[in-house]
DNA sequence: TGTAATTAAATTGAACTCAATTAAATTATA
DNA sequence: TATAATTTAATTGAGTTCAATTTAATTACA
């Protein structure tokens, strides 16, 4: 009798990864009426969240935070200078590393960010419990792979 | 005294969106070198996939399997078409639906695609309970967001 | 010291993603 | 039936993502 195992996890049900990257997109969609107020996209966001609690960093660190590289880094960072909520310069000590840095501008926006997280959680159904619990797992598979 | 949930909130790690939005590309990417081989892109695979299960289907629930619209699935499948898995045409009894079909060359990339989900599996370091828990919750997330 | 290796960011090019718009076909309805 | 509304794909444009390459600076070491 043939074993039919590796055909039926060719079904897109069947591989972790698919509703992992559905999901990622759909949720990040959910950002978007509310980031469209800041006039900010999701990529934007997330760099000036990190922004918002380091003050200064330079583009490798962020981009291991983010999980991003110089290619995508370097359009956003440039975008986010030009709003006026970054300053970009290279460091006095090393002059490969790019210092970004927070504007006040840019601080003043996290007053008006702050609300963001709690309104789109609203449309993520699950129990606090069940959060914590994908929180984990998610983790748990990012981690397992580096 | 004052309440800091909501600036608390504004940490990168205390949102569910990021560890899903990294946690997505990161597994992704561990297709990558598989899907090389096959000369597919992970769209182009998970559209693939579909076309595999169905034989054929109009774009429109392509789609909606894919939690994809139009302007992305347009390119990729004149791209498959262009490879020779799949064929392009029109419904007699609608001409607003195009519907895609699998060709026997496509049928054929099954055969050798079948492996791909095991090999990447191994980079996913969880148990099989675990994994099923995830599974569970992503979809829970997806369908309370429709 | 001088050369080689490494590191950081920028650049390039291909592909994806999505919102908004357009065009064509179909369906609903006045 | 004629017109309006809806539906399906395609197109457009902005922005993202990533691999690969380039450039400049720093570090290692012969």
């Amino acid at each position: 009798m043939s074993n039919n195992n590796e055909y039926m996890s060719l079904k897109l049900e069947n591989q972790l990864c698919f509703p992992l990257y559905a999901c990622s997109r759909e949720v990040v969609k959910q950002y978007r009426p509310f980031l469209d107020e800041l006039n900010l996209t999701y990529t934007q966001y997330i760099t000036l969240m990190v922004l918002w609690e380091e003050k200064q960093i330079c583009v490798k660190k962020l981009g291991e935070k983010l999980y991003l590289d110089s290619g995508t880094l370097t359009p956003v960072l440039k975008s986010l200078e030009t709003k006026g909520y970054v300053t970009r310069q290279r460091s006095k000590d090393d002059e490969r590393l790019l210092l970004v840095e927070i504007t006040e501008q840019g601080e003043k926006l996290r007053e008006l960010a702050k609300t963001v997280p709690t309104r789109v959680g609203c449309s993520i159904k699950l129990s606090s419990e069940e959060a914590m619990t994908l929180y984990n797992l998610l983790y748990k598979v990012l981690d397992g792979m580096k």
